[in-house]
DNA sequence: GCAAAAGCCGAGTAAAACACTCGGGATTGG
DNA sequence: CCAATCCCGAGTGTTTTACTCGGCTTTTGC
């Protein structure tokens, strides 16, 4: 289990999405223009969120994404490993013998209890539950300016890099599974 | 909140001093040894721990460092805080607008109760705790070659660097404090 | 009082990871 | 067929990590 800024973008749209589906596909240029997130950042983050069945793709003009499943079937922690893969950290990664004579580093389990925490409390985070929220602060929804193949001559999105260290959690291996 | 390599090296340095100081101050060389941590890297997070109170140095020979506090009292967390110093994240960092207009970003929230989360957790665990687990699964203190001023011509530590790109749990934010 | 044991400290560095961008391609509706 | 869309792999600059290095200070024992 890890989370960078990409796993933080990918439940930002999410949600974005999950608000607008309601009206047809929603594309990745809305999202990125209402969420500040670069295009082809999106196109990157929403490929392995299909390929997690996460959200399914229409091509073609009017086409876009929708969710894959209903928002309550979709965890933050689903979105979170689908589009930070857990590279397999070796060292003290999957095997219990950090350390060299099959001996696991002392702190091992510790790791693994964190991350286990980590990963149900995530888990018990769905979407819908995310929407709700977003919904009792009264957020407005613009149903969707329905003008297929209008040339939306909004400005364009030129997000600046997250210069910003993410301030990070590191974890040792865990779900490397 | 973050926790990188870092965080780990301390946290098992931490758990091997609080075993063996019953017999005086315990020096990084011994620690470097028996954990297989570079000197010099030890050096560097020590002088965070001390910073921060977790230990206490005595100078010269036959010093080293103890404990700045019983081992019940120092918790994982604070030994992860010590270490791994909260750089502020700008961005969505402290302040609620994340976003440009006063508006915080969707997630922030779920990332501050994550963030609450993990710090519960690791302040649950005490230093006592991991001794005592240790101890149960039955580790070998020798109780220390008292022999101040012995030349240990043991093989010297080459810690090789951890290539292993250490699976990252990054969080945005909180803790800035 | 000198040598050696230990801690102290700031600067420096190679490699990795991160956060993207880019250029082109495949689909499909009108 | 044109344009809107998704699709994808490769490339890239910056930041962070995980260290090392060299030199200094404190203290003890002889």
């Amino acid at each position: 289990m890890r989370l960078t800024t990409k796993g933080r973008f990918a439940v930002t749209a999410m949600i974005d999405l999950a608000l607008r589906q309601s009206g047809g596909p929603v594309t990745l240029a809305a999202i990125s223009q209402r969420q500040q997130i670069s295009l082809s950042y999106l196109e990157q983050l929403f490929g392995k969120l299909r390929r997690n069945n996460l959200v399914e793709s229409t091509r073609g003009p009017g086409g876009g994404y929708t969710l894959g499943r209903k928002a309550d079937e979709i965890t933050v922690a689903d979105i979170i490993t689908s589009v930070d893969e857990p590279i397999d950290a070796t060292g003290c990664s999957g095997k219990h013998n950090c350390l060299g004579d099959g001996v696991p580093c002392i702190t091992h389990d510790l790791w693994d209890q964190l991350n286990a925490k980590m990963v149900e409390f995530l888990s018990s985070v769905t979407l819908q539950k995310l929407i709700d929220e977003q919904i009792a602060k009264g957020i407005v929804i613009e149903s969707a300016p329905q003008i297929r193949r209008a040339i939306s001559s909004a400005p364009v999105v030129k997000p600046i890099r997250v210069t910003a260290p993410n301030s990070v959690f590191a974890l040792g291996a865990a779900i490397a599974k």
